[in-house]
Order: structure tokens, then C-alpha cells, then sequence
DNA sequence: GAACTGC
DNA sequence: GCAGTTCAACGCCCC
DNA sequence: GGGGCG
């Protein structure tokens, strides 16, 4: 190798590239090429180069003949590399492919390949950093493991356990050491756990040599399977960023052999938005240090960073709120806040600095984007034109939505997809304002009444603010228990959701048969009647509204967004716009409802708007 | 927060 | 290279 | 009708 690369027809140059190994089977592995690599002595370097061929690798041209190119674009650096070096069997080209991204990538790993890298075009080369323009897209492996045994934890797990020991029965039915997995635990799955651990103890070791590297460890008796998601297998036995998934009950011991691991598909699948796992993988992701990251959602990376940046201060008792804390919300949350966005374009409000620093809404995204993030192309009356707007339509856009410091996320109320109830409109909405008119964009799924309390006076103290907001908030559920019997005597179905400060938002799931003007007309026909019997408690008018609580119509329209359901609110506290049951509305604080407890509340009560696109009425016939 | 624009 | 600019779209109020 | 505000 030293000799093809000392014969290039080139005085200086610096080349970046790797030392490839290939197996016999042809795919190049990193093991081999550290095995070679730290062969010294020369005598078995060359008798190495026979058994084990090596190639060089050549992807980046920094320095030629006295000359720095690391500014230059990639793709002049790949021309002046192709012109400058002679290639042939040791000195090769990594070619770009410069498009079918996705199909490349799920070639190789069927074909068994750890990953690739993806490289803008226009990128500079810049050494050893972490860059948007170059991503490490690695294929994940995921497979089930019989549990053998546990290794002591440390600090908070001192009391349950470190580390699963993980094992696979061989061709003669022994088990064999497949490497252990100490990540993805929720706190309350370590308890449980342990004592299912407990409950199979027992002195002797299940597997069929010694375990390497523990000590301290406990054997149990093996007839737990695990499903373990991982990066790699070293051939020692070990894996490489292994992640716990979950055990699986259905499945037996004796059906865990070696090399039955799959493959899991790089694609956002909504399986995967929905799972658990994807949850505590990517938890775990977050959970290493730094300011900044590249997360690996689906297979996809996204590179996040000013981690620890405070996007809410600290407010009353609770802690400031940093990015990563929003991240880790999203996580969390995603399957709720998930369903509540999907299909709906986006209103972004945007706080790069925290709530305290200066924000801006943002619908159109006409700038590079990850390649998950979906967008919809829809005439803009502004620009005399199509733009594309944003969808939020899976985890990884959720969480770049978060590293953009998104703090709220607002969405239309009408989505970009037909449907049963929506059959007769078009999908087609860039050509001009009339084709939006046309399209489903221009007939909401719900009636909105946003009732908005009268709150006196601003820049309070915190306790005084919070005071006056929860004294509004029970003048809206007062007017919300009104409405709520009123629209029950026409025989409809309204959710109830917490504005995310002292208001109420009721929606009521409609049949998308009635354009937004119709709807608005509708509405206005209910929240006529309540006003009509509460005249001093409830105002339709602005401007006679002191005192009562004001029902806000003008939410509902074709370019009007509102808080979805489980989103932020860019306010102090980091309150949650938090779906209620009905039984709720007058007894809940929603100052209670935050980023903080947003996540309990859900396990403990459910989410109340589960299937509210279920429940859809047809008010067209209601209205004759 | 990130891309673009203008000096 | 670095500073500055841009990022919706309403109703309402006031001039 | 336009500018500023939220
Ligand atoms: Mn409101
Ligand atoms: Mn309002």
C-alpha cells in the first residue's frame, strides 16, 4: 500500500480517506481492519496483505501542491481528487452517489453494512467536527435475548440493577455470553425488573463459559427474553449501543439462537412514532452529556445543540425548563401531541432565546430541511405564489421542531388529507386561492368556541397574576358548563381542552361538510343561545366584554391556527394546553398543567382526546 | 436558529 | 468573515 | 386608507 501511494503522479497532497479490510464474503469490516492494524513486525504485515487485502480508501482532497481546498465544495474537492490521484486495486475512489438516498440505504443493510455517510454537496471539509452538512446514518439491528443474569447498579440503581447479561443458545443448546444491555430502563421498569429477577436467582451460572469482564454479578434462571435494539456485534460476544426494548413474554427461551437478529427499517413508520421503545432509545440517546448531540430517530440523524439553554425560566417552585427538557417532553409525549399535528399545517412560534427573548411566527419553510420533515405545497395570496408549508407528521420532525425552539405548536384546523368524511374536496392547493377554496384545506375537522375570560391588568407580581388567572379560569368553565349542556341539547359531542392559561377551548368534531365560513355561521348560531341566556356573564363583542367571559369566533379560518391539544404554551411556567373530561372542567388548575406534569397526568388519567376524529358529527343535516 | 444578503 | 435581516396574518384601534 | 399593536 505504501508503495502504490508513494507512486502517485503528485508531489503533495493530503488526502483524507480509510484503510479497508474486506472479509471473504467481500463486506468490509471494522474489526478486520483493526486486527491488521495493529500487526507491527513486517514479516506479518506482508503475510497479513495476502490473507487480509487492504485498500485505500480515498474520499477528500484537503491540500494539493502547496494549495488549501478544505473551503472549497465538496464536489470541486471529489473533481480535483479524481484528476490528482491514479486509482487501482489498492488506491480507491469513494464515488459519491449523489441521489435514491433511501434505496442505497436499505441495500446495504440487507447487504449487512453498518451505515453511510451523507455529505451536502456544497459542503466545506471541516476536520474531526460534527456538522449538519455530514451525517452518520447508521442501520440499527434489533433482536431478542434470553436473560441470564445481572450485574450490580451504581448510585440511583444500586437498589435494582446495572447491566442485563444477555445470552443466545448455540447449534448444541448452550447458552453463549451475546454481550448485556443497560439503557432504556424507565425507572419503574428497573423495580419490576429486579424482582422478577430476584424471584429467578440462583448460584449458578447459565451460560456455558464465564461471563468476561463482571464482577459481582447474579445469575438468574434463564427463561426471560429481552428484545435489545443495537448498533453492532463485536465479534468478543458484545454489543454496540445496546438499547433495552422490552421483554417479551410471548416469546420462549429456547427459541432465542444465535444470528437470528433483523434488521429495523430506516423509515418512519408510524409503529415505530407509537412504540416504547423508539421513547426510551431515544431517551436514552438524550441523556448523554453535552450541549449538543446528533439524536438518531428512526434510523434518520438530527443534530441538536443548545441543549442546555433555558427556554422558561425558573417560575414559582418549579425549575427552569432547558431544551433538552423540552426534547425530553417531546419524547415522552410524542404519540399525543403527534396525533393532535398530523396532516395540519403549522404555525411555528418561535422563541430561539426563551420565552423572554424576541419570537416570531413562522408558516412557510422555504429553506433546506431535514429529509423527514414533510411539507405541503399551498398557494400564498402574499406571494402570488405556491410556498410549502410545514407537517409534523413524525417523531424526528417533532424534535427538530424543538432544537428550532418551536415553543407552541399551532395548526390549522382543517387538515391536507381526505377522508371518509371529506371525499368530494381536492388535495391539490398550490395553483391558486380558488383551488384552496376548493380543497380540503377549506373545511375544518372541528367548530371551535375559544372563550377567553376577561383578565385584568398586566405586570403583576407571579402570585397575583396566577391568582387573576385561575379567578378566570372559573368564569370560563362556568360559561364552558353552559355551552356544554346547550350543544347537549342539539344532540352534540364537544372536548374540552385547557388553553394553556386561564381560557377554554371546546371543540366539537365535525363531518367535513361545511366550509369554514358555514362552520363559523354554525357556531355562532350556538354561542348566540348562551349568550342570550347569560347576557351579563358572556360577550360575542369585544368591546363590551369587562367582566364576562368573551367568546372568541374569529379562531376559526382558513389562515387561522390555534394550540393543539398537549402543546407548550410559550408562558411563564411551561404550562400544556391539557385536554380535560368534562367531570374535570371547574375543578382543575390549569396552572397544574405543565411540561413538568404533563407526562404523569397522562399516565394517570389517560388522554381524554383519543379518538376525537372518531367522533364526528354531521351538523349539515343537524342545521336542515 | 438558521439561512440568506450585503459590505 | 461579519453584521444585519428575515421568518403570519388577522381584527382592532387610532390617526 | 394606512400604521402600529397584540
Ligand atoms: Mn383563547
Ligand atoms: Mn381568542
Amino acid at each position: 500500500m505504501v508503495r502504490a501511494l508513494a507512486s502517485q503522479p503528485v508531489a503533495t497532497a493530503i488526502v483524507d480517506g480509510e484503510v479497508v479490510a474486506a472479509t471473504p464474503a467481500g463486506v468490509p469490516s471494522f474489526e478486520r481492519l483493526q486486527q491488521r492494524m495493529n500487526l507491527v513486525a513486517e514479516s506479518k504485515v506482508e503475510q497479513a496483505e495476502i490473507e487480509y487485502p487492504v485498500a485505500y480508501y480515498a474520499f477528500d482532497l484537503l491540500y494539493v501542491d502547496g494549495v488549501k481546498i478544505e473551503r472549497a465544495p465538496l464536489w470541486q474537492r471529489k473533481e480535483m481528487l479524481c484528476r490528482v490521484l491514479d486509482f487501482g486495486e489498492v488506491v480507491r475512489l469513494v464515488e459519491p452517489i449523489a441521489s435514491a438516498g433511501r434505496e442505497i440505504f436499505r441495500a446495504l443493510v440487507a447487504s449487512g453494512l453498518e451505515g453511510m455517510v451523507a455529505k451536502r454537496r456544497d459542503s466545506p471539509y471541516l476536520p474531526g467536527k460534527r456538522s449538519p452538512s455530514w451525517l452518520k446514518i447508521k442501520a440499527q439491528q434489533t433482536a431478542d435475548f434470553v436473560i441470564g443474569g445481572f450485574t450490580p447498579g451504581q448510585g440511583r440503581r444500586a437498589s435494582t440493577f446495572g447491566a442485563l447479561l444477555l445470552g443466545e443458545y448455540d447449534a448444541d443448546g448452550k447458552l453463549q455470553y451475546a454481550g448485556r444491555v443497560g439503557s432504556g430502563f424507565r425507572d419503574a421498569q428497573l423495580e419490576e425488573y429486579r424482582a422478577l429477577l430476584e424471584a429467578r436467582r440462583r448460584k449458578r451460572s447459565p451460560f456455558a463459559a464465564p461471563v468476561p469482564d463482571t464482577q459481582g454479578e447474579t445469575y438468574v434462571r434463564p427463561n426471560l427474553v429481552a428484545e435489545v435494539e443495537f448498533a453492532e456485534r463485536t465479534s468478543a460476544g458484545q454489543l454496540r449501543a445496546p438499547v433495552f426494548q422490552r421483554l417479551r413474554p410471548d416469546k420462549a427461551a429456547h427459541e432465542v439462537l444465535q444470528s437470528g437478529a433483523e434488521e429495523s427499517s430506516p423509515a418512519t413508520t408510524p409503529a415505530a412514532d407509537f412504540s416504547g421503545q423508539a421513547v426510551d432509545a431515544l431517551l436514552a440517546q438524550l441523556d448523554r452529556g453535552g450541549a449538543a448531540l446528533t439524536l438518531v430517530v428512526d434510523g434518520e440523524s438530527l443534530p441538536v445543540s443548545n441543549l442546555g439553554k433555558e427556554m422558561w425560566p425558573a417560575y414559582e417552585d418549579a425549575p427552569p425548563v432547558t431544551k433538552r427538557d423540552l426534547l425530553r417532553f417531546l419524547i415522552r409525549l410524542s404519540p399525543q401531541i403527534l396525533s393532535q399535528l398530523r396532516d395540519r399545517p403549522l404555525t411555528l412560534t418561535r422563541y430561539p432565546n426563551g420565552i423572554a427573548g424576541k419570537m416570531f411566527y413562522q408558516k412557510q419553510w422555504d429553506q433546506p430541511r431535514p429529509s423527514f420533515v414533510e411539507t405541503v405545497s399551498i398557494y400564498s395570496e402574499e406571494n402570488e405564489g405556491a410556498s410549502e408549508y410545514l407537517l409534523c407528521n413524525n417523531l424526528g420532525t417533532l424534535l427538530w421542531l424543538g432544537q428550532i425552539a418551536d415553543l407552541g405548536f399551532h395548526t390549522a384546523l382543517a387538515r391536507v388529507t381526505p377522508g371518509p368524511d371529506a371525499i368530494n374536496q381536492s388535495t391539490e392547493f398550490a395553483a391558486s386561492r380558488a383551488a384552496v377554496i376548493d380543497s380540503v384545506l377549506n373545511y375544518p375537522d372541528f367548530l371551535l368556541f375559544d372563550l377567553d375570560p376577561f383578565v385584568p391588568a398586566e405586570g403583576e407580581t407571579a402570585s397575583v397574576k396566577n391568582t387573576l388567572t385561575r379567578e378566570g379560569f372559573a368564569k370560563s368553565a362556568q360559561v364552558a358548563k353552559w355551552l356544554k349542556s346547550t350543544l347537549d341539547s342539539i344532540g352534540l359531542r364537544a372536548f374540552v381542552k385547557t388553553s394553556g392559561s386561564s381560557g377554554l377551548h371546546i371543540f366539537v368534531p365535525i363531518v367535513r361538510n361545511l366550509d369554514y365560513v358555514a362552520a363559523r355561521a354554525a357556531q355562532e348560531t350556538v354561542a348566540k343561545l348562551v349568550v342570550a341566556a347569560h347576557p351579563r356573564d358572556v360577550s360575542m363583542d369585544r368591546g363590551t366584554r369587562a367582566g364576562k367571559v368573551y367568546i372568541d369566533l374569529n379562531q376559526l379560518g382558513r389562515t387561522r391556527s390555534l394550540a393543539s391539544a398537549w402543546s407548550p404554551r410559550a408562558k411563564p411556567g411551561a404550562p400544556v394546553s391539557m385536554p380535560l373530561r368534562w367531570e374535570e372542567v371547574g375543578e382543575a388548575d390549569p396552572l397544574a398543567f405543565t411540561i413538568w406534569t404533563a407526562e404523569q397526568r397522562l399516565r394517570r388519567s389517560g388522554d381524554p382526546w383519543a379518538g376525537i376524529l372518531e367522533a364526528k358529527q354531521d351538523i349539515r343535516a343537524l342545521l336542515g
